[in-house]
DNA sequence: GGCAGTTGCTTCGAGTTCGAAGCAACTCGC
DNA sequence: GCGAGTTGCTTCGAACTCGAAGCAACTGCC
């Protein structure tokens, strides 16, 4: 029987707390701006935003949906949805027959382009405005190393698939 | 015309995405923890813990909703949901004839209980465990004002008006 | 008082999300 | 090579989510 954790003091409540509602108020946000902008949303915007920053604008399904944080199956639907808009195309992947490389098509990118001066806008004014540039790289400085914890820590989800 | 926001700067983007990452996968940790160990969603676990630490065990459902950030339709459907359960009470306001005070019962407590050792368990493996307690605090007393920033600026709306 | 506008909650429909099950392609050990 | 186990993606069903529309109770202004 693992110990009882002792309970949060009120600095890592604090901590949490407003990191949970700061995201919450934040995606909120940024939803409506792009719904209203580019009729997009957050999760098909993200998928767009990493395609376009990637060298040859592709990347395999399994690493788009890591990469957000999202279901496969998720991604499989709005995969289907952003490629029946034409923002992007998917296609086997070359060297492993079972994979699916999706590309953003030009349209995807004048997409992006058409949404992201909003979405700029919306961060600033949200999340930056009440910080001094020192804090915002303070706050970065502090997330990134818990993230890549995250992200290499085993979350239970992650045990591989079933064991008999 | 406004003029067009200039691109956000690596430490700006990183602690954005940072702060996108960190709470999606927290928020994905923390959910399947409930799920297992008290067949919760991580709203329901939010409502019963706000319930939970208010006065009297209860809060109108627009406070709560707010607080939540969730739409109130949304929150009807929760709150419906821990009421079949017994987790919850729903009865009208006594001031405010058509508001819904919903207030927590024994077995909301009891379930509250059950789960949170395992919550906290989590939330220090994921987040806290790669921040000395001074960085904690840190990362609180940055985040307390965005929160506090998001929660008094115009939600929607600030908008400029659009053609009809 | 009364009536226009607001607020608090619910209903409804459409769209979305996820996990489990399923199928095809790859890998490894022998 | 051959089979067992793994991986990449999709399909399927059920559950969740939201905004718009609707209804009842409150408010303000005259």
């Amino acid at each position: 029987m693992p110990d009882a954790p002792p309970a949060l003091d009120p600095d890592e409540l604090g901590a949490y707390f407003a990191l949970i509602e700061v995201a919450s108020l934040l995606r909120h946000a940024v939803e409506q701006q792009l719904r209203d902008a580019g009729d997009l949303s957050y999760v098909q915007f993200q998928l767009l935003a990493r395609l376009g920053d990637a060298p040859a604008g592709s990347h395999r399904m399994t690493d788009l949906a890591d990469g957000v944080v999202y279901s496969r199956s998720g991604l499989t639907y709005q995969a289907g949805l952003l490629e029946k808009a034409g923002l992007v195309m998917r296609a086997p992947s070359a060297d492993d027959e079972r994979g699916i490389t999706v590309t953003i098509t030009d349209a995807g990118r004048e997409r992006l382009a058409k949404v992201f001066p909003g979405h700029i806008e919306v961060v600033r004014h949200m999340l930056l405005e009440p910080l001094s540039h020192d804090q915002v790289k303070a706050l970065a400085a502090l997330l990134a190393p818990v993230r890549d914890h995250m992200r290499s820590t085993p979350p239970r989800s992650a045990a591989p698939r079933r064991r008999p």
